[in-house]
DNA sequence: CGTATCTTTGACCAAATTCAAGCCACGTGG
DNA sequence: CCACGTGGCTTGAATTTGGTCAAAGATACG
């Protein structure tokens, strides 16, 4: 096996990035260090693979640093990912065997690992935990309905807009003290382009473009400077201002 | 509230639609008739909309018959669905308020409807239920990781051949003696077209290139005769062939 | 028989992909 | 220190695809 381990310690959960959300974030104390007590973290370089399309999944893990992302090639070599998994989240179906997708680190990374058993163990006693696993299922959901309507309706340039302007909420963002932000994208071009099912020179094409128009400034490849975040936010389609939709056949009232 | 009550009685459960997968499939016959008991029925016409963008989930329920979308628009009217749900699908969220999608009826609609306080106490009671929607949790995972990928990475006609590939397995399907089998399919072009990322045309186009390709024969709008499903299959992007990928960097032989 | 709705067809256009080459930062080794 | 190769990003030109718009068929329904 690959990835190799850094610390049999136990809780140095104190500025650990996993903190911020999921199970670690939402954990009691007594429970946090029974669960920090049954973790391996581990060290993984970029392009790390966990599992393949068919693999069988013998871990359960909470990414602590990196991006993971989820993914599946076509016959002919085009991939898609379909996800990207950050600091806080559950790597691991948890309870079946994988169906059709790969899990690759995009970016070196770092994970408290856990035993299958162990893990299932703790999900019996901590009640707690079993809420967190099933919000992230629910989390997951909400997360892949908004990619797909993204990727049926969206232009590319509203998925990259839309896509930076959540990456300010989950990727290293630097407030500036009079608004504004510097966002470091930590991915490469290349997962850009096949998150959001288009083509790196798009991107590039396009992150200029943005720039001509004053949506943000490049500072360097995986720099941007966000003047308005909430601007950028409408150009990507999201925060839908109250104005009524228009065109086809109008939506019905609903019955609630 | 639109939507009538069919009839207040108990398990006609035989045979009904429903029962092919979900739980009414999964539950033992003690339970379902507890389930059957708790259902009232309600008919819907095609077009119901059963909640909005920001609509509160009031019920939960077992589909009958019928096709529900669940979708959601662009601020200029452009709209995504970004799945169907189909007999013996579970409705409602379960247990937090709905985000930012609607759900419709494609088709008219049937459906056990239960309110949510008798649920949720069956939910207690059954514990194969609560399998059972777990697992409905992981098939819509499943499904919408499907979706996106096919959004994100195939054409248009490979859209097409996927979604005429899956709908023969859970839409009317009659399988001919002699091979292939006649595909009914129960949506009218623009929710084909919403479902695929596409234009009403667009589909219209393929349905008759695929045509003179002999991979279907069009009956009539609704109805398409399939000579080679597993042909349509592979048109599709199913099945990949086990032929090895090319293209780009190869990826990494998996930790497992 | 006329209207409304859905589907099909055609012509045109804009946008994004592809292919190809250039640029830049970085690390290696002479 | 500089030449060289590599990988990631950018830029340009040609091509293709699929969307838009407009109009014509079809079908169902009153």
């Amino acid at each position: 096996m690959s990835g190799q381990v850094v610390s049999p310690s136990s809780a140095q959960c104190e500025n650990c990035h996993a903190r911020r959300h999921g199970p670690c974030a939402s954990l009691p104390a007594a429970s946090l260090a029974r669960f920090a007590e049954a973790a391996r973290p581990v060290d993984y370089p970029a392009g790390h693979c966990f599992w393949d399309e068919d693999g069988r999944v013998n871990f359960v893990g909470i990414l602590k640093t990196g991006y993971l992302r989820m993914l599946r090639y076509t016959a002919d070599g085009r991939r898609q990912i379909m996800a990207l998994v950050g600091p806080g989240d559950i790597v691991g179906e948890g309870f079946r065997p994988v169906a059709g997708y790969r899990l690759e680190a995009s970016t070196p990374a770092t994970m408290c690992r856990f035993e299958p058993a162990v893990f299932e163990r703790l999900l019996e006693r901590e009640p707690e935990l079993r809420r967190a696993v099933c919000r992230d299922y629910l989390d997951q959901l909400d997360g892949l309905r908004r990619t797909t309507w993204s990727l049926g309706v969206q232009s590319p340039r509203e998925r990259l807009c839309a896509f930076l302007s959540l990456s300010c909420r989950t990727m290293p963002f630097a407030p500036s003290p009079k608004g504004g932000g510097l966002l470091t994208l930590e991915l490469p071009r290349a997962d850009i382009a096949d998150l959001l099912g288009t083509t790196k020179e798009t991107i590039s094409r396009l992150t200029h473009r943005l720039q001509s128009s004053g949506l943000l400034r490049i500072r360097d490849p995986r720099r941007f400077f966000i003047p308005d975040l909430a601007r950028l936010e409408r150009a990507g389609g999201l925060n839908p201002p109250q104005t009524a939709r228009v065109k086809a056949a109008q939506p019905q009232r609903c019955e609630a």
